[in-house]
DNA sequence: CGCCGAGTTGAACTGAATCAAGAAACGTGG
DNA sequence: CCACGTTTCTTGATTCAGTTCAACTCGGCG
């Protein structure tokens, strides 16, 4: 169950199997089916979670009803509402399961104390939280400069398989278009 | 010179005197006037910079020409390209003075030798970019939800005073629309 | 079998970009 | 302190990418 966090950490910091251990305390498995939501809009987000197996993805609804996402989460990637988390406000955002998913949950209370007794983990998550900070800016400048057509393509370079897992007109709620949009460009793009 | 650093780390962590003017030495301190580059596109960015005094942008210019700003760069605040300064590639991003400053700069040897002597700034770091991150995941999902006109007077009270400190060409060029869009919304709302 | 969510396609519409031209503000040198 | 060029801002006409609304297809599932 806790085999990909251990990597992931493993892969930035140095931390002792003893260490990992005592951290493994601090977290609560749960599973999540397909469909059911780990955070709803209006409830505070009390969990911040690491995606040990499965699919999640964080997104809006705005006041027309549009859904838009913010996140995939993907094996071994961490997917919370942060503001939320950190302040205790009600959250904009739903968290849902686009598959099966195992998870390693976390509340705020307990992430204090993690860190603070392994003050080693501060560098971990400053390494994953700036990584994350480095792609959502390129993220932000893309959508500014480049046309929804290579936001499309390079969505599918950078998660591969994504489409076979994911439903169109979530991607296309992710690059930031209707379906109709997309469904037309992916018919340019296959007409060359 | 280190007043608002040492202001802006208090905020956020505790930290002696003895410990801060440790971290001093670390740090150049450099004033840069108005019109001059700290970064230019094509080269690495050496330095990531804190804002004692004056103003910057961050800036990147796509294929046609068009300027599109990722960052303001205000008292108090941290510039930098982070992906080109943490792995030494060429960076994509221009960083310009838009007022004299006075900045204290950071090498990324120095940075990794700071952090490693004073791990106490490792949370530091850590609150800082997460903050920056839950406002540019912010910025991300309005782009993508509300108008141009939402996005305006919002920067407006998010940053008090940054039009009298701006020109309005790159306020457009922030929230993400031509000098012309921005010209007629800003005379639409003037006259209601 | 009928229903529902997902995807496609068409036609009309719209917000913003582009192209173009002129007005206002600014700053630098004489 | 004025004159000149440069930068900034505005306004108009046209174009275009993407939305909206609507109808239809397809496949899965109770």
């Amino acid at each position: 169950m806790f085999e990909f966090l251990q990597n992931k950490i493993n892969d930035t910091i140095i931390i002792s199997d003893q260490e990992f251990e005592h951290a493994k305390t601090f977290f609560m498995p749960k599973k999540l089916r397909r469909k059911r939501f780990l955070l709803q809009e209006g409830d505070p987000c009390v969990y911040t979670c690491f995606v040990e197996k499965g699919l999640l993805r964080s997104f809006r609804i705005d006041d027309k009803g549009n859904e838009h996402i913010l996140q995939f989460g993907m094996q071994g990637w961490w997917v919370a509402d942060l503001y939320s988390f950190l302040t205790g406000e009600a959250s904009e955002y739903n968290i849902e399961a686009l598959e099966d998913s195992e998870l390693l949950l976390i509340t705020k209370p307990s992430w204090d104390q993690l860190l603070s007794e392994l003050p080693v983990l501060e560098r971990y998550f400053r390494i994953l939280i700036q990584n994350n900070l480095i792609a959502t800016q390129n993220r932000l400048m893309r959508n500014m400069t480049i046309t929804a057509e290579q936001r499309y393509t390079n969505l599918l370079s950078e998660f591969p398989g994504i489409s076979q897992r994911v439903p169109q007109h979530m991607i296309a709620s992710y690059i930031g278009v209707t379906r109709e949009t997309l469904s037309r460009l992916r018919s340019q793009i296959s007409h060359q």
